[in-house]
DNA sequence: ACCTGAACACCGTTCAAGT
DNA sequence: ACCTGAACACCGTTCAAGT
C-alpha cells in the first residue's frame, strides 16, 4: 500500500466519525442493508430505515440502487461472496457437498437469506457464478450435461445450503395428527443451530444432501440419460 | 332438505345478485381473496383491493379475519382442502408419489400459493391434516418412526408438489458462464407446464422426487437408522 | 454531482360512530 | 350485529429544487 493510499483510507476513516460527510457508494449503501437485516429483520428493512441509519434523506439512496428490489438483488450479491471458493482435490461428490455445507456456513448468518435469495426474478451475477462453478464440478466429475441438468434442478434452493422449514412451531393435539405425534419426539436436534425460525437444522440438512447426492451418484455409475431412464431401488 | 331450508337457500340466492345485500361470512371471504390472487397475483391482493371486490367497506373483513396474515392463512387452507385423499392400494412409494403429484396438481393452478405457503409462520390445521396424512402413509409402509422423521424433513416444501425454480430467465453470457451454457440446451421441455414465473417444471420435479423416494426406499431396505447411517452409493 | 423536502399513491390497522 | 369513514403510522417512488 501507498503512501497516499493510505492517507486517504485515514481521511475516510476520519470523516466516518462524522456523520453525512463520507459520500455514499454503493457497497457502503448494500453492507449497511445486510447489517441492518441482521439487526432488525428484513421486514423492518425500508428504504427510509435504511436512509435513517445511513444519516442520509431516503432518496440518497436512489443515487446507487435503482430501486428496492436492486438493492435486494445487491443485498443477496453481498452474502454469496462471502461462501468459499470450491476445494481442490476432492471427487466431485466431496467437493459438491463441502461447497454447499459452506454456502450454508455463510448464508445461514442472515436469517433473511433463504427467503430473499428465493424471492429473486432475476439472478445476480455473483449467484450465477455459484452456479456455474457447482455446474462445473459435477461436468469435471465426469457426469453428462444432460444428467447435470437434471441433478441441478433437483439439488435446488438446497444449492445455498438451506430449505425452508415445512414443520409447525407448536406442537399440535395429538388426537387429530397422531403420527405427526408419534415422530415428532425421535431426533431431537440442537434448536440453536436453526438460525431465525423457518430453517432446518445441521443434521437433516446433511440427510437430506446425502440422500441426494447418493442418488445422483448411483444414477450416474447406471449411465443414466433422460431417454433413457432406468432406476431401481434394490439395496 | 326441508321446506324452510330450501326457502332460505333461495333467499340467499336472490340477494346474491344484489350486490353488497348477502352478508359476508368467512367463507367467501377466503375464496373471494384466492380468486383475486388468482387474476391479480399476490401482490397486488390487499384488504383495500379485496374489500373493493366484494363491494365492502375495507374495515369490514375485519369481522372475518384478524388480520392479512389470518387472511393468508386461509387462502392456503382453502387450496390444500383441494389436494385428493390418498388413495387405498397402493405401497408406500407409489402412495406417496400420487399423493404429491395430485398436491402439485391442486396447487399449481394458484401460482401465489407456493410463495404464500412457504412464508406462514404457524401452519393452518388443513396443513398438518395433509402432513399428518403422508407420515401415516410411510409409516404404515413399515418405515420406522426414525426413518419418517427424516424423510419427511428431506421431502421438505416438495411434499407440496413444487419446488421453486432457481435458474435464471435471461440466458447469461457465455463467456463467463460456459457451464450454465453447457447444460442450458439439454432437456427442452414445455414453458406452458411452468406455472407462473419461479416454478419448475413436470419432468424436473418427477426427477427430483423420484430421486428422494428411491434413495428413501434404500435406506428403509438397509434398516437404516439415526445412531447407524450406513450408506453406499454403489449401483 | 450529489443530496434534500415535499408530495403522490398506496399499505394494514385503530378507533369512534353509524344503522 | 354488522358495517362505515376518518384517521394514523407507515410504504416505495416522482419531481422540482437546493448546494
Amino acid at each position: 500500500m501507498s503512501r497516499s493510499e493510505r492517507d486517504t483510507q485515514h481521511h475516510n476513516v476520519a470523516q466516518a466519525a462524522i456523520p453525512g460527510r463520507v459520500p455514499l457508494n454503493r457497497d457502503r449503501v448494500l453492507r449497511a442493508a445486510v447489517v441492518l437485516a441482521d439487526e432488525v429483520g428484513i421486514d423492518s428493512l425500508s428504504m427510509r430505515s435504511l436512509a435513517q441509519r445511513l444519516g442520509v434523506a431516503p432518496m440518497a439512496l436512489y443515487k446507487h440502487v435503482a430501486s428496492k428490489e436492486e438493492l435486494l438483488d445487491g443485498m443477496v450479491s453481498v452474502v454469496v461472496a462471502e461462501i468459499d471458493p470450491p476445494m481442490p482435490g476432492l471427487d466431485w461428490k466431496r467437493a459438491v457437498r463441502e461447497r454447499v455445507l459452506s454456502a450454508r456456513h455463510a448464508l445461514l448468518r442472515h436469517p433473511w437469506a433463504p427467503h430473499v435469495i428465493e424471492s429473486r426474478t432475476q439472478a445476480p451475477l455473483v449467484v450465477l457464478d455459484y452456479m456455474n462453478s457447482l455446474i462445473g464440478t459435477f461436468l469435471a466429475g465426469g457426469l453428462s450435461a444432460d444428467l447435470t441438468h437434471h441433478v441441478m434442478h433437483a439439488l435446488g434452493s438446497r444449492m445455498w445450503g438451506f430449505t425452508q422449514e415445512v414443520f409447525p412451531t407448536p406442537q399440535p393435539p395429538a388426537e387429530r395428527f397422531p403420527h405427526i405425534i408419534e415422530i415428532a419426539s425421535v431426533g431431537e436436534h440442537d434448536d440453536k443451530s436453526a438460525v431465525g425460525r423457518g430453517c432446518d437444522d445441521q443434521f437433516e440438512f446433511e440427510f437430506a444432501l446425502d440422500v441426494l447426492l447418493d442418488g445422483f451418484e448411483r444414477l450416474h455409475n447406471q449411465g443414466w440419460t433422460s431417454t433413457n431412464p432406468v432406476r431401481t431401488a434394490s439395496p
